[in-house]
DNA sequence: TCCACGACTTAGAAAGAGCCCT
DNA sequence: AGGGCTCTTTCTAAGTCGTGGA
């Protein structure tokens, strides 16, 4: 395996191409900064041998897990490796055909489909319990597009889908998933090693001396297309992706990954400006789709790191930036009006920027910039409060946005101004015919000049991070105990995701695991009961006999008050945080948006294991703050 | 000049793994 | 040992934002 990147790593020296000097100033600079903000290690110059991989031996695993990425030195900017060398895609498994005795039902009589309009049969099949298969326009775009894939003597019988059952079908595959769950042992043992052998083949890259892990080696198989919310594309058919569909990125001195037997690849390329390995194009959207690096990998991990050190340098701007838009709420200017307007509401809410969409190509969602006059409600008074806006919008991912704000005297009379002669459907941050721009980019163009690098997202990010900070600092209580001080911690995750609207579906099965929790602390409660009255009647015990072995009983029987009390704590404080996380997703905010060194820092001062608040991804993701932050970071 | 496209981050749902209780 | 519940991992859609080419 990875024969050339042997070669590579005993060659380890590569020296950098041409660089323009400005990128290398630029990057130097910036390195300067971020070691100065982070109080990062020093810095190891370029010419340290990168560990050498003996080429007889495998390379040592350890050697590999403790490769710190964030001890080197960056590559200048643009250039996004030196040498890369994969696999390939791993294909999703070719179609097999239903057995004989599966029938499918065209208007009450049974009908053999063609391989290609079973296969696409089957994808509805497999639906059927969902309710997407109840929504007209998902029936109607699936309708159309298995049509495509019909016998011309198919089309002609097959006119309408409500005269199909798939139900045979359908129950074949719950029989089958069923068949897949009582598996033995053995059997579940050699797929779990199937798996395990592709992942060792394929879930890997070279990339610069060091294999790292990639994050979706396997190519999205066929099916139809699930789109969130209000989607007018749903359940139109997402075909399958071929070798002719894929184009390869990998070194020229990489051993070029193999198409399968009798294919081709559409191209093969050496981009090394780019992070991706593999990219092909879906059939829905147009759009390009990527096999990239896991988020442990270097490539991913400088970004991110990079990522917290923007909105770091935002904070230091920050109050001039809020000084700034808060004139600019006066300007004569018009557009510098709602641009400030605008910039309010991506900092004071976190909201996304809110790009411009091609409508009817996607789910009717908004951000900041592209919200509707109909979005907004203005309050001049809303229970006892003066200039209440009210929002009430769909977000990304359709999530609904609703948020009763009061805001400044200001801010508001803008809002009425901008709404004034507008309909419902308009947009509230027009372009005024002063320019073709969207309030997006007039927005990003502006924060550019206030600092560099400074775009609306970093909003969210600052946000998000001083949040989680100043959260912390004030609920955690000291002589907490450590799941005391856990809940704490979640509490100001929590207060984040809030921030940050992430919500979840409350789980389906929430109401009975919360009874039966409850019924675990009532049980518990009890125990402890028995516990303490055994106890008493134990101290009663010895003071009578006064002899040793009573005064151990008494001792053991303390103990066992104090553990049951412990637990009893710790059942109570999960009670407490399940019941406020009910519609909340913390995993967004904790993995996107948390400058992962405050987190860290934390557990450090308080004492608390990292593995209480990341679980093992988490922790390899952010193993560079692990290992650089300590009790004192200040974000 | 601008805008469609490309690259990359962020997102919730669903599937899978594993744990705990009976 | 099996069933249910929870936590983790996988999946891929849906955003953001910069830029290259008409």
């Amino acid at each position: 395996m990875f024969a050339s990147a042997v070669k590579l790593v005993e060659s380890a020296d590569y020296k950098p191409k041409k660089i323009k000097t400005e990128d290398i100033k630029k990057a130097k600079k910036r390195k300067q900064e971020e070691e100065e903000d982070s109080k990062a290690k020093k810095v190891k110059s370029k010419d340290k041998k990168v560990p050498e991989v003996d080429k007889k031996k495998k390379p040592k695993k350890e050697e590999e897990q403790k490769w710190k990425w964030w001890e080197e030195e960056r590559y200048p900017e643009g250039i996004k490796w030196k040498f890369l060398e994969h696999k390939g895609p791993v294909f999703a498994p070719p179609y097999e055909p239903l057995p004989e005795n599966v029938k499918f039902y065209y208007d009450g009589k049974v009908m053999k489909l063609s391989t290609k309009a079973e296969e696409v049969a089957t994808f509805f099949a497999k639906m059927l319990d969902h309710e997407y298969t109840t929504k007209e326009i998902f029936r109607k775009n699936f309708f159309k597009d298995w049509r495509k894939e019909m016998t011309s003597e198919e089309k002609s019988t097959i006119t309408s889908l409500s005269k199909c059952d798939f139900t045979h079908m359908s129950q074949y595959f719950k029989a089958q998933s069923e068949a897949r769950k009582q598996m033995s042992k053995e059997e579940k043992q050699k797929i779990k090693e199937e798996n395990e052998r592709l992942l060792k083949e394929y879930g890997y890259c070279v990339m610069d001396n060091h294999k790292e892990r990639i994050a979706n080696f396997k190519i999205e198989p066929p099916g139809l297309f699930r789109g969130r919310g209000n989607h007018p594309k749903m359940g139109m058919l997402k075909r399958r992706i071929m070798p002719e569909d894929i184009i390869i990125n990998c070194s020229k001195d990489s051993k070029i990954p193999a198409p399968p037997p009798g294919h081709k690849w559409k191209e093969v390329r050496h981009d090394n400006k780019v992070t991706w390995l593999v990219s092909w194009t879906e059939n829905i959207q147009g759009s390009i789709k990527y096999i990239m690096l896991n988020p442990s990998s270097r490539i991913k991990g400088e970004k991110d790191w990079q990522k917290y050190e923007t909105a770091r340098r935002l904070k230091k701007c920050v109050d001039k930036i809020r000084n700034q838009y808060r004139e600019d709420w006066k300007s004569k200017e018009m557009k510098v009006r709602q641009r400030a307007v605008a910039l309010y509401f991506i900092d004071k809410l976190a909201l996304r920027a809110g790009n411009e969409k091609e409508e009817g190509e996607t789910a009717d969602t908004v951000g900041c910039c592209s919200l509707r006059v109909e979005h907004i409600k203005l309050h001049p008074e809303l229970d006892g409060q003066e200039y209440v806006v009210e929002f009430d919008f769909l977000g990304k991912d359709s999530i609904r946005y609703y948020n009763k704000v009061p805001v400044e005297k200001r801010v508001f009379k803008n809002l009425q101004l901008f709404m004034e002669n507008k309909q419902p459907e308009d947009d509230l941050f027009d372009r005024l015919n002063v320019s073709t721009q969207f309030m997006t980019s007039i927005l990003n163009k502006h924060l550019q000049d206030l600092m560099e690098g400074l775009t609306a997202k970093v909003f969210r990010t600052y946000n998000a991070s001083i949040t989680l900070q100043q959260q912390l600092k004030e609920l955690t209580n000291p002589d907490d105990n450590i799941p005391a001080k856990i809940l704490s911690y979640n509490r100001a995750n929590r207060a984040v995701a809030i921030l940050c609207n992430h919500q979840r579906a409350p789980p389906k099965t929430f109401e009975k695991s919360m009874m039966n929790l409850q019924s675990k602390i009532d049980a518990k409660k009890e125990q402890l009961a028995d516990a303490r009255r055994e106890l008493k009647s134990a101290k009663a015990d010895a003071k009578v006999r006064r002899d040793e072995k009573s005064k151990k009983t008494v001792e053991s029987k303390k103990k066992a008050v104090q553990r049951i009390e412990e637990q009893l704590m710790k059942l109570e404080v999960q009670a407490t945080d399940r019941e406020e996380n009910k519609q909340i997703a913390l995993g967004t905010s904790k993995l996107n948006y948390l400058d992962p060194r405050i987190s860290v820092a934390w557990c450090k001062k308080w004492g608390i294991p990292i593995e209480k608040i990341y679980n093992k991804t988490q922790r390899e993701k952010f193993a560079w703050a692990i290992d650089m932050a300590e009790e004192d970071y200040e974000f």
